[in-house]
DNA sequence: TTGTACGCGTTATCAG
DNA sequence: CTGATAACGCGTACAA
């Protein structure tokens, strides 16, 4: 029950702590399989398990894998946490999860704590290019990938084609006959939104549409929601593109309390997919990020920097599901009005 | 930019590295403000972090909590998971999550590896009442607190009282008028969830009303779906109380897709209070609990028993929020005919 | 095939 | 007030 180390199994077993170290460590090599056995009996009846504080002080590894996320409460970032951790966990890792509250400050903190703690690498789906700049900085020491969020161009991390994505949530609505939209976009300091918005206008510019009413939010359901009630209260929009889908769930409860329908009154469409946006009525079309495999593809791509030194990076494509928020434009009575 | 080493900081002061040490450690006891100076200057210089491995090795902490939960994917959880960190951190540990996916074999995966990586401590949200008995039997040499999930009494953790819960969802209903009701729980081997039903039977026991339609779901939004799908097409009932949000939200898609108005033609009411559920509509009426709250009050616990010896558990009171998807039962055709 | 002895970076004990 | 030095638990040359 105690806790038991190398020397008590290896006076137990009655052999030297460099036995037992062979037969934790080194798969079949060298060694009678009778040492090996008995061994083996020793540490199973004692339970012991080796203290990976003291192995990673000798052999410089901690096998822990930081993660830093902005906002655990956007069901977006739990999605990324468990697609890491399951594919950390395959390579013998164990994952700190950081929440970093969108500053830069607590992440540049975090980086620190991580650091201390002598992590094997770093996952940051970073709010600010602060901190990300910062970790190059140390980048000489320190394995890291960024997630999700990309400030600079060729670096070690999982991203998305944030551009083709507004570009795909452009052409469905134009396809639906739209002419007058809004888009509702994340912050203007994060590039993942600026993108969006840029692969929407672009949809637009080609069929000769200006991008319409714009407004910026913060990814956050409020924004949503009261941007849409402005939007729908002083505009002429037939539909709405939100940057994220927690924005769009603002926009439904904003329709809703005005008594706009969607998508008869209104089309809406989201971006991620996050799972609980099923329990929208009606089902949103957004478009989807493989959030899950994202994170999963984090996590390899670190284990393979810090265990074979190469620096990689994937970049995932978005698609569209088309589902039940949005709809052919009206035709009729409003538009001819 | 290197990793140094407190010998490097030691040489580089012309001090030993006793009284680096000293620095870095004791806060202002006895050494000359100027030899004091001389070694932070060094230190802030070159950038130098402990390295809390070998500092853990020989205190005996590692300054790290693990954390196990079930379903990082239900809202509830990540809202836990930032209230433990927040408060973890403010006593300088960090916090490695895990997601044991209610699996017990997971989780007993998770409860070894956490303490090969020599974690102070374990907050374990557990699924199944196996791995916390498997805790137990570490207890002696391994701090823990239950969070969330108590399968026995008597241990130390951090719970709701559910069976109040389910007395006011049952009261709730009741005082709307409410006589036909049905009631999805959360699985049978989960105390939370036989204690919420246990409430709300009582409740409605109170005023002579038996309990009626029973179904055991899993607290997915699935099984609330095709749950409510199946209450609403075979029963007649009034008003539907699930075990937590996330299968109220599976009940609002049945309802939706079966034209079945909430909460004009049923009530519902459900039970966490999840942050996403602002985005239902209508508005759901849910009972409370303070989950970010119970998160950090678990961290606590667990460190007052590292730091201090003392276990000791907090029992939370749920609270009624009522919103929009409960109304007074309809009088008139329905219940006559 | 097995064991001795050293070092990893830090804290703690005990002299000076 | 400061500095050797012995741990902490483990991996690994090197020796036997």
């Amino acid at each position: 029950m105690a806790k038991w180390t190398i020397k008590d199994i290896a006076k137990k077993a009655g052999v030297s702590i460099t036995t037992v170290s062979r037969v934790l460590n080194r798969k079949e090599e060298g060694m009678s399989a009778q040492t090996r056995e008995k061994v083996l009996r020793v540490i199973e009846e004692l339970e012991y398990q080796p203290n990976r504080l003291a192995r990673g002080l000798v052999t410089k590894q901690s096998k822990l894998i930081g993660l830093i996320v902005p906002t655990i409460s956007n069901p977006f970032f739990p999605e990324l946490c468990r697609g890491a951790e399951d594919e950390a966990n395959k390579y013998g890792y164990s994952l700190v999860i950081c929440n970093s509250d969108a500053s830069a400050e607590k992440e540049e903190r975090y980086i620190k704590i991580l650091k201390e703690q002598q992590v094997d690498g770093i996952i940051l789906s970073s709010q600010s290019g602060l901190s990300s700049a910062s970790l190059d900085r140390h980048s000489k020491n320190l394995h890291y990938v960024l997630l999700d969020r990309m400030e600079r161009e060729k670096v070690p991390g999982v991203f998305l084609e944030n551009e083709e994505g507004g570009y795909l949530a452009g052409q469905h609505l134009i396809q639906l006959g739209h002419k007058k939209m809004a888009c509702i976009t994340g912050p203007e300091s994060i590039k993942n939104s600026r993108d969006r918005l840029k692969g929407f206008k672009r949809a637009l510019k080609e069929v000769g549409l200006e991008p319409t009413i714009i407004r910026e939010g913060d990814f956050s359901l409020e924004s949503g929601y009261s941007h849409a009630k402005e939007i729908l209260e002083n505009e002429n929009v037939s539909a709405i593109f939100t940057c994220n889908d927690l924005m769009a769930c603002g926009v439904y409860r904003a329709a809703h309390e005005m008594g706009v329908g969607i998508p008869q009154d209104i089309s809406v469409i989201g971006f991620d997919d996050i799972p609980l946006i099923s329990a929208l009525i009606p089902k949103l079309t957004t478009i989807r990020q493989d959030t899950y495999m994202m994170g999963r593809k984090s996590a390899e791509l670190l284990i393979q920097q810090i265990e074979h030194g190469k620096t990689d990076f994937t970049i995932f494509s978005p698609t569209l599901v088309v589902r039940e928020s949005t709809a052919y434009v009206k035709t009729g009575e409003e538009t001819i009005k």
